[in-house]
DNA sequence: CGCTGGTTTGAATTCTTTCAAACTATGTGG
DNA sequence: CCACATAGTTTGAAAGAATTCAAACCAGCG
């Protein structure tokens, strides 16, 4: 795994963007984040594997390079909430405060790179662009959340799901034939959308018998008819 | 209404904070809002009024003197989901964005001063404590917006009630005999907690007669056995 | 006094949850 | 390579909860 290699994969994952042909300087804060700190750490992590939790003090900020991550709230009920999965190329863990307020734990395995967050502060300091960056990195997050109380405010299971469905297939692509990858478990879903994992698993079964999905594996989903996936879904 | 007036209504809104003796600078964004636009607009608005709406540029920051606000978001469909209440003494309004996402309306009859905020981002740029500020206050609303995905995820009615009052409560305080106020009506309640106007009201009369709470007026609660709320509501 | 907008109650329906059991895929050890 | 164990998923049936639709109620106001 040479260094040319991350940095590679780093980039592959990015959105596309605008070429500016003969000078292509950092657009993204990942780009800012490899510029300033070329050497951070990359590594591996198994499945199920806890990232950070809950309380740990926020000194790393994380790129996903490869694989899925989900962000939880435990509550002392011993209950769970899904917050949001982490895809490659986003940033996640730019928190402004001392502690992490979520736990963060590889859905499947993944590689990601962290960043030091001090060393990101200082370069910040003197750098009116980064702290533009890191800004619109906390109110995308906001602008995710906010999005997300919407499909937590429908009433009813399919709709939950058509809406999830469609932004995950709006942030990860479509692959061929519409196929959609699933990398969370059926309990991951309903954690994230306020349902039992029983609901999940017959809504998901009724959108195939209506011919609207199809589930070819556990951990993909083709979906076959967008029109009705969207108008089920919660417009936006 | 003299500019003194106004003066005393923007800080007695204010949460208590430590008095430094001799100097005491500005703290919040508020301060630094007031004291860089000491002429800022005030205005009244009757209740149902809306302040701005979804797509309405963000040239203003507000800051709430009286009375209460909601935030909506609108669906093609015609449904509504409130994102959260704006309470006395909190900013609103400030998106990183040229436009805005949310519509604000007034509950109640209220009273705001909105503030420039291309003056904002002129006085920000020169002062790395009003940036911190600025960060501080969108941090704050991701923090909120994700407490509200976990009431959401509550998959019974009583537990997204319960947490809706506990944190009703703690951001606005509670008066003599644990009295709350209850601006917003019902509807907007069943909006903000993803129920029916009818399951709020069936809720809120099962917290009675389990003598959790009573409701001397329509716009008035008293948590009056306070540990069974919080037994109820979803721990944090 | 009667309107109007908003709230509350009732009854039936629909949907979700719960609990239990069967099923499937995956990985391990023989 | 197969049998088995395990974790996760799917299905079924019953119970419980929320929604829907309808109607009654209530408070503020012209």
């Amino acid at each position: 795994m040479t260094p040319a290699l991350q940095h590679h994969h780093v980039r592959a994952v990015e959105r596309p963007r605008l070429v500016v042909l003969g000078e292509a300087g950092p657009v993204t804060l990942l780009d800012h984040l490899r510029q300033s700190q070329p050497h951070a750490v990359r590594q591996n992590v198994a499945r199920n594997l806890t990232l950070f939790s809950e309380g740990d003090s926020t000194d790393c900020v994380y790129v996903l390079v490869k694989g899925t991550v989900r962000l939880c709230k435990h509550t002392p009920g011993g209950r769970r909430h899904v917050i949001d999965f982490v895809l490659p190329g986003e940033v996640f863990g730019l928190v402004e405060q001392p502690e992490h307020t979520m736990t963060a734990e590889a859905v499947s395995d993944a590689v990601l790179v962290s960043f030091s967050r001090s060393q990101l502060d200082r370069y910040a300091a003197a750098n009116p662009v980064v702290r533009r960056r890191i800004l619109s990195v906390v109110s995308d997050n906001l602008a995710t959340a906010q999005q997300q109380l919407l499909i937590l405010g429908c009433h009813d299971a399919r709709e939950r799901l058509a809406s999830f469905l469609l932004r995950l297939a709006d942030r990860a692509g479509l692959g061929a034939g519409n196929r959609l990858a699933l990398p969370m478990g059926r309990q991951d879903i309903a954690d994230h959308l306020g349902l039992t994992i029983e609901t999940v698993c017959r809504t998901i079964r009724q959108l195939c018998r209506d011919g609207i999905v199809s589930v070819p594996g556990i951990h993909d989903i083709v979906l076959a008819d967008m029109a009705a996936l969207s108008s089920l879904a919660i417009e936006i």
